[in-house]
DNA sequence: GAGTTTGAAACT
DNA sequence: CAGTTTCAAACTC
């Protein structure tokens, strides 16, 4: 990254994670507007950016350290998959019937809001929405960068759909589930593809991946022919509609299954293929120990594992490896398992959504979108949503005698000391005051100086001490809300 | 490993 | 929407 990069970078990141830290820039005025409206989720009256390439792509290094700059896709986001999904060729996020203006940076769809959160949740515990960045092209999506060795290259004309003749069809390429979630070009679910249609560029990229070893439910170990496998897979997926896996020629086991089974890609690798991979490299460790953490086995008896208390449903995944009894979350249940997430989401629209806001980098916080309501672990159990997430209790959780919460040594010892560790204190994290609405205001107030200076006509320095004052100012407030609401706590 | 506790999810 | 029940994980013994 040059150094404009390198600012615009920090800035963004600091924003979108709520500490409202400007780096030094030296941007203009209107820049920077763009830059603060990319960085936060929504800032009222203030378009999101929709076709900004260039701005994008520094995105991936906000907390993956050191990220290559892969493709990223979505995946494990029931909603967005499942409901619109009408097609097996139909784009996820993206428009379904768009077309591929060529050369021109497209990002499907993604709202500024939802890079960063795709972005930042890279990191997070039980987010796993990824990105997908890079041109379109006449010749299929390519990776912005493209002299990455990982860059992949769909080309649209290579497919043989038997539609291919249409133009529409034409249009739905197979790359919208290419994914990869290593960050090495290791792994890749082609959801939308016909085995035929996996490029041969992609194949190459695939035979750097660990083969999968051992056969349970979602892990293949049949061994097909290409051409054999291939005629019975395009059978299947035409004839059912429902997700297959696909052994390739190259060994890699691919998930084929239709949109809403996007996130499967879990299922995908085994977990010896994890170890694996975990094995490869420590710099990516910390996204691999999330994945085997998401395959924790579950042991539901009840359920079927359809419904919300399985951690494996719950996080996207089919059950594999599981002890759970009666399991129909799997791929031989498909129908079952539909109507299972649609109920969820019938119930709650945002049952799939994750449950744990963006962290920083190293620093662990974030923040549970809905909040715990633990009334007797004083939230210092697992038992507490956000204590085993280890972020601590907000405004927005309803526990009661919660203990969740930043303390200093003194107060770690005035704790033990309480003779009932039962009582209810209310003190929480002065932190707990920096709400998303307070960050939204924040950055609302930082717009309105950046679009004054920008109509002002003042110089970029200029325009930037508006910008830091009225930060100054905005951060008085915090300070002063804060102290305010302890010494009301103090009092009562 | 069995039993208990806990809090989220589901249900009424 | 509040209260109750169900459920599976966390915890204790």
């Amino acid at each position: 990254m040059n150094e404009l990069e390198d600012q615009e970078y920090s800035y963004k990141r600091d924003l979108s994670e709520g500490s409202l830290v400007p780096s030094h820039h030296t941007h203009d005025s209107p820049r920077m507007a763009n830059l603060i409206s990319h960085g936060m989720h929504s800032v009222p009256g203030y378009s999101r950016m929709e076709d900004d390439y260039t701005t994008y792509r520094i995105l991936p290094q906000l907390t993956c350290d050191p990220v290559p700059p892969v493709a990223h896709f979505s995946l494990a986001s029931y909603p967005e998959y499942l409901l619109a999904q009408s097609s097996h060729y139909q784009h996820v996020l993206g428009q379904p019937y768009s077309s591929w203006p060529s050369q021109e940076a497209f990002h499907y769809g993604m709202s500024s809001g939802e890079i960063c959160r795709a972005v930042t949740s890279i990191s997070s515990d039980g987010a796993d929405v990824y990105s997908l960045e890079g041109y379109s092209t006449d010749q299929g999506f390519r990776h912005h960068d493209r002299n990455q060795p990982h860059a992949l290259h769909v080309p649209p004309h290579d497919q043989k759909h038997p539609a291919e003749t249409s133009n529409i069809c034409q249009m739905l390429q197979p790359v919208q589930i290419v994914c990869d979630v290593t960050g090495g070009g290791q792994v890749v679910v082609l959801n939308h593809c016909s085995p035929d249609q996996i490029p041969h560029s992609l194949m190459m990229d695939l035979n750097t991946v660990s083969q999968p070893k051992t056969s349970e439910q979602s892990c293949s170990t049949e061994d097909h022919s290409p051409t054999e496998k291939d005629a019975r897979h395009s059978e299947k997926i035409t004839s059912t509609g429902l997700p297959q896996t696909h052994k390739t020629s190259a060994g890699v086991t691919f998930n084929l299954a239709p949109g809403p089974y996007a996130s499967q890609l879990h299922q995908t690798l085994c977990p010896t293929q994890i170890v694996e991979l975990e094995e490869e490299g420590q710099s990516k460790g910390r996204r691999r120990v999330k994945w085997e953490k998401s395959k924790r086995p579950c042991n539901c008896t009840k359920s079927q594992c359809l419904k919300l208390y399985c951690e494996c449903f719950a996080n996207g995944d089919v059950c594999n490896n599981c002890k759970c009894l009666n399991c129909y979350n799997n791929t031989e249940h498909n129908l079952e398992r539909s109507q299972a997430i649609k109920a969820c989401l019938d119930r709650n629209p945002g049952a799939f959504r994750p449950k744990i806001g963006s962290k920083k980098q190293g620093n662990v916080k974030g923040c549970h979108t809905k909040g715990c309501n633990c009334k007797r672990s004083g939230c210092l159990k697992n038992y507490c949503e956000c204590y085993e997430a280890k972020i601590m209790c907000t405004s927005t959780c309803k526990c009661v005698g919660c203990r969740n919460y930043e303390e200093s040594p003194s107060k770690k010892s005035s704790e033990r000391d309480r003779p009932d560790s039962s009582i209810y204190y209310p003190t929480r994290s002065p932190l707990a005051c920096i709400t998303p609405d307070v960050v939204e205001a924040t950055c609302g107030c930082l717009l309105a100086q950046a679009e004054e200076a920008e109509k002002e006509g003042y110089t970029a320095a200029h325009a930037e001490r508006m910008i830091l004052e009225e930060f100054g100012q905005c951060l008085t407030q915090i300070v002063r809300s804060i102290f305010k609401s302890n010494s009301v706590q103090f009092n009562e």
